[in-house]
DNA sequence: GTTGAGCGTT
């Protein structure tokens, strides 16, 4: 129950040359529902218990921000060229792909913002495990960037008048 | 040219 989207190595991989099959769950459940008129089976259990419900298995959990990371870019993908790939799925508020300060090359993963959740979702969708200038990409929801700045309540002076002393510095 | 894990600058 591990699977997450983040093995980008392996799923690219696989997705070289994967079939893709969508409807396997048809073919057995025909052959489980189709000798259930003669009393109860004691040696087989009901079918819902095996597979649960029609729900499908690709069910994904909503996001819970409108910012999405996108890995598994190309270095030559750019700003503009994310931008280009998610542009016709919602508003943009900001598109950014992190590049290295020393070589200023792209790092191969970026940034996208949305305006809401909807159209996050909606590019997440459509262009998770696609491909992007020859690579796979990966969208996932982004992390916040943005921890605690100052979170430092007595900081200022307190109304005792005493000051803790920080200073726990080397005693040698 | 730089081939592949990961969460960014203001």
């Amino acid at each position: 129950m591990a699977l997450s989207s983040s093995s980008s190595t392996l799923l690219r991989r696989l997705l070289g040359s994967t079939p893709l099959s969508s409807s396997r769950s048809s073919v057995l459940r025909a052959a489980f529902c189709s000798s259930s008129s003669s009393g109860p089976s004691p040696t087989l259990p009901p079918p819902s218990t095996i597979f649960g419900d029609d729900t499908e298995v690709a069910n994904v959990p909503p996001l819970t921000t409108p910012k999405l990371f996108v890995s598994g870019l190309s270095r030559l993908t750019t700003d503009e060229k994310l931008k280009s790939a998610f542009a016709p799925f919602g508003q943009l508020l900001e598109v950014k792909v992190i590049t290295d300060r020393v070589s200023g090359r792209s790092k191969g993963f970026g940034f996208v913002r949305y305006a809401s959740l909807q159209e996050a979702e909606t590019a997440r969708q459509e262009m998770n495990a696609k491909f992007l200038d020859g690579w796979v990409i990966f969208v996932d929801p982004a992390k916040q960037r943005e921890q605690k700045p100052a979170p430092q309540p007595d900081t200022a002076s307190s109304h005792t008048g005493f000051t803790i002393n920080k200073t726990v510095g080397w005693c040698g």
